[in-house]
RNA sequence: GGGCGUUUAGCUCAGUUGGUAGAGCGCUUCCCUUACAAGGAAGAUGUCGGGAGUUCGAGCCUCUCAACGCCCACCA
């Protein structure tokens, strides 16, 4: 009895994920192995993380975006580079000011009641006592996260490179200061950016209103959906093509209410077959009449404030003024009816723009804003996609991004709220002159000014400002960056991806990674999207907790394809993780428990090896070369599959089986630890838990740290296993008959085969313990005529049954095996007498069909005799 | 309006250069065989959405139709 022997047996029989999970986590702490070195010879390998949000918890998105990159980061660390995943929260301009706006509402204040400073005051210190949260909760991911790097979007060297490139870009002019019209969100108060809108459609009215001529009889009847908004109109538009109207253009009309004079201009932008085929004009509140107003130099009235009311001002009746934009709607519907104005009313269904992070109506405002100048920017950055600098996994996204980038228009970077980067301009106090720079030019004259920029902004320097840029002699800029990978779901390409390669290549003159992994959607069960609201959501939490970091991480892997493909998850799913985790555990179990002091080393005696360890080292070496390439390629969802079928099918159900009977505990051993390396990356605590516990001499200080195994010639024995797999055949159709004739377990039987001798002598034992048989017996003339028999191969395998046989039974058998094998041959033959076939197919196929059907053939003989003789 | 995706076993989905279909769950029968009942053995189940085409051969390529879903655009 040996000292392992004994600790093996002290493990307990059902695996504790939670335990081990949460032990083997503080191991790789306390020792700091995930700390990069920037001074390595080693090839850098380097991953960031989509900073989340500091006001986020952990959710399944989170999951399956930090499990990819765990998977990517520890492959390429036991692949030998020096392996970065950086970690970072992002500030998350608006949602954060929503969440603290939230709580003071609750004590009945508003942040400006609270005043800027003190708002400001409480939102750090909110930010700063949950900053470290959800990195904690990626934790129990058991991210492998260099926490030693760690950073936030609000930091020092943040800041620093925020304001770097934004004094840069409004240097060589790509950041301009304008009024035009953007999407402003009247809840949170600010400008908001176009991707920041979504549309939603609603049901509304079209309606009708007649704007009588001036100076003349008649009128022209204009169409609108938002009729509050005409106080600000400062034209009539019409197609210049309009039979209808032609007489009109240059005219003028007065509008009804408040009896203001406007011009009918003509304008190809109208669409004559809509509505009335007259359009109203109003540049400050529709982006397309701001355009229109633009080509003809046309006024800008603004009626709708900031808040969404109606403005107190010249252009809107009295009894309108500071009523809400609805309010406003139906109070001029009922004006204008009583004016005898209205022609029309339909229902109309058209998209109201949203906004995102709060759902209200979005106004399109004239307002004064700061904007980036995309053009220039997108050009480098769809080069870098075309040219392949950059690779987007799957391909298809390129596409996308491209569709995206060519049409881009500029980017609207401010935003009026108080929780962000403050915009490094600053205005003389008395002229109002402007400068834009680092540091305040003279803080006792200039101001800064108030607007902050987009939260994006900031997260589309990531790549590099957390690698010490601006100072591009910073040790970990020049050993780190650029990155490899960006993991990251589709939703936010558009958002972050796309910022990030522009920017990156405008101040680095790199493309900030080489390939973009972008993985589908998590989804409830029922393909919903989860949220809060819905109340569908999956807490990863309460997975781990349940079922184990592990059992997540490899059920998430197994269920990723390389499509992308959103994945529709539910709680049992992770069954199948745990299920599997405890498998290995109990495999690992057996293999510890019998193994003597003469194994404890990993070194393969390879002169000693019979014909199942050839076998599984085969077995094993293929799995090596698959596993490799598509970590390689990305199909990670695939090595989860080809793990799981080599560990439980081939290794547990045959070789851990054989073993029983005939042990090569080193080939055991050495296999469980290939194995466990392999799996490292998907499964980091167990592999690792159980790899501590092998009792030979190690060199390294944990799995994490052990190289990747890779393909070897040394170990390709593919005669051996054409074997094996003839011996399992023959096993299984031992079994099956077994099954048929209900011979009991109890029951040993006696077998004749009439070919393979010497293998069937080889492996008598196998058959013994694993298909019940006594006695093996050679002969060409066995009687059959109370026996059944299984065809393997070119092989029968006869089974005298005695009174167990019913012969009927066995005919039936037999004969629908000859059926299953007929039809087979049949498609064959059809094939090989095709002319065509034989002239077009490449000879492998024709070999192998060749093949195929002499083996059927031969198969079908064995089955006809055995009928004949039955019968 | 433009683009993309999906449609394969009862359910959830794989299927990588075209060579007569796979997994997990579920189901049926049997087994607590000393690693594991979160287990073991055996088994059943599919005109691969419809149609046409290319090909010796199509789940896979082309066209077309249908259903569902997503993204972009925003005719007031």
């Amino acid at each position: 009895m040996t000292e392992i022997q004994n600790t093996a047996q002290t493990i307990a029989t059902t695996y504790d994920a939670r335990k081990i999970e949460n032990e083997i986590y503080k191991f790789w702490e306390d020792n700091k192995v995930f700390t990069a070195d920037a001074n390595s010879s080693k090839l850098p390998y380097s991953i960031v993380i989509p900073p989340p949000n500091v006001t986020g918890v952990l959710h399944m998105g989170h999951a399956l975006d930090g499990t990819l990159q765990d998977i990517l980061v520890r492959y390429h660390r036991m692949l030998g580079y020096e392996a970065l995943w950086l970690p970072g929260c992002d500030h998350a301009g608006i949602a954060t000011q929503n969440v603290i706006e939230k709580n003071l509402a609750k004590d009945g204040l508003t942040r400006h009641s609270l005043g800027k400073e003190k708002f400001l005051e409480k939102t750090w210190t909110w930010a700063n006592e949950h900053k470290d949260r959800i990195l904690e909760q990626f934790k129990l991911l058991g991210a492998s996260f260099d926490m030693s790097r760690k950073r936030f979007t609000l930091d020092k060297g943040c800041c620093d490179a925020v304001k770097k490139v934004f004094v840069d870009l409004y240097n060589k002019g790509l950041i301009y200061k304008g009024s035009y019209i953007v999407n402003w969100c009247p809840r949170c108060q600010s400008a908001i950016s176009d991707i920041e809108t979504n549309y939603e459609t609603q049901d509304g009215h079209l309606w009708e209103i007649s704007y009588a001529l001036k100076d003349e009889m008649g009128a022209i009847v204009i169409a609108t959906t938002r009729p509050e908004t005409m106080f600000g109109d400062v034209a009539v538009a019409v197609n210049p093509t309009d039979f209808k109207y032609k007489d009109l253009i240059g005219k003028y009309c007065v509008m009804p209410l408040t009896g203001r004079t406007i011009p009918i201009i003509a304008d190809d932008y109208v669409d004559k077959s809509f509505g009335t085929g007259a359009l109203k004009i109003t540049p400050a509140h529709d982006p397309n009449d701001f355009e229109v107003g633009k080509r003809h130099n046309l006024e800008q009235i603004k009626v709708i404030d900031e808040k969404g009311c109606m403005m107190r001002n010249e252009y809107v009746p009295p009894q309108l003024q500071g009523l809400t934009r609805e309010e406003a709607r139906k109070k001029t519907v009922e004006m204008l009816e009583l004016n005898q104005v209205l022609v029309r009313v339909t229902d109309h269904v058209h998209n109201v723009g949203k906004c995102q992070r709060c759902n209200t109506t979005i106004e399109p405002l004239l307002s004064t804003q700061w904007f980036v100048k995309m053009k220039p920017l997108a050009k480098p950055a769809i080069e870098a996609v075309k040219k392949g600098d950059i690779k987007f996994i799957p391909q298809r996204w390129e596409k996308n991004y491209l569709m995206w980038l060519e049409n881009i228009r500029d980017w609207c970077i401010s935003r009026q709220l108080w929780w962000g980067h403050q915009i490094p301009a600053y205005y003389k106090n008395d002229t109002g002159e402007m400068v834009v720079a680092l540091e305040n030019p003279d803080p006792a004259n200039y101001t800064q000014d108030t607007d902050v920029l987009d939260t994006w902004f900031s997260s589309g320097l990531w790549p590099f400002e957390t690698m010490g840029w601006p100072d591009v002699n910073a040790a970990d800029f020049k050993k780190f960056y650029p990155t490899n990978t960006l993991v990251t779901g589709f939703d936010i390409i558009f958002f972050w991806v796309v910022r990030m390669i522009t920017m990156g290549l405008e101040f680095t003159g790199k493309a900030p990674f080489s390939t973009v992994f972008i993985h589908g959607l998590i989804r409830d069960e029922h393909g919903q999207k989860m949220s809060k609201s819905k109340g569908n959501t999956i807490d990863p939490v309460d997975l781990i907790e349940k079922y184990g970091c592990d059992a997540l991480r490899f059920t998430l892997t197994s269920l990723c394809t390389y499509g992308g493909q959103d994945i529709k998850i539910s709680d049992e799913k992770f069954e199948y993780g745990r299920n599997f985790a405890n498998k290995i555990w109990n495999a690992s179990r057996f293999v510890l428990m019998n193994l003597t002091e003469k194994s404890y080393n990993l070194q393969l005696d390879l002169e000693n090896l019979s014909l199942a360890d050839k076998w599984i080292l085969n077995e094993l070496n293929n799995v090596i070369k698959i596993v490799n390439d598509n970590l390689k390629n990305y199909r990670i969802g695939e090595v989860a599959g080809i793990l799981y079928e080599f560990f439980w099918n081939k290794y547990c159900s045959w070789y851990i089986e054989l073993s029983k009977i005939e042990k090569n505990e080193k080939v055991l051993l050495y296999v469980l630890e290939k194995f466990l390396r392999l799996l490292h990356p998907i499964m980091p605590h167990i592999t690792e838990a159980i790899w501590q516990k092998i009792p030979v001499q190690k060199n390294q200080i944990g799995i994490l740290k052990c190289d990747y195994p890779q393909y070897c010639g040394n170990f390709v024995f593919e005669a051996e296993s054409k074997q094996m797999e003839f011996v399992f055949e023959s096993i299984k159709s031992l079994r099956n008959l077994r099954a048929e004739f209900n011979i009991p377990l109890g029951l040993k039987i006696n077998i004749f085969i009439d070919n393979n001798e010497k293998l069937f002598k080889n492996i008598s034992t196998y058959l013994s313990v694993l298909a019940k048989v006594s006695k093996v017996e050679y002969t060409k003339t066995a009687d059959i005529a109370k026996s059944a028999v299984c065809v393997v191969e070119d092989t029968k395998i006869i089974v005298p049954l005695e009174d167990l046989i019913d012969i009927k039974q066995e005919l039936v058998r037999q004969n629908k095996k000859l059926d299953k094998l007929d039809n087979e041959f049949k498609s064959i033959v059809s094939r090989l007498n095709n002319s065509n076939f034989v002239k077009n197919a490449p000879k492998e196929v024709i070999d192998k069909t060749n093949d195929r059907k002499l083996q059927i053939e031969n198969e079908m003989l064995l089955v006809k005799d055995i009928i004949k003789k039955l019968s």
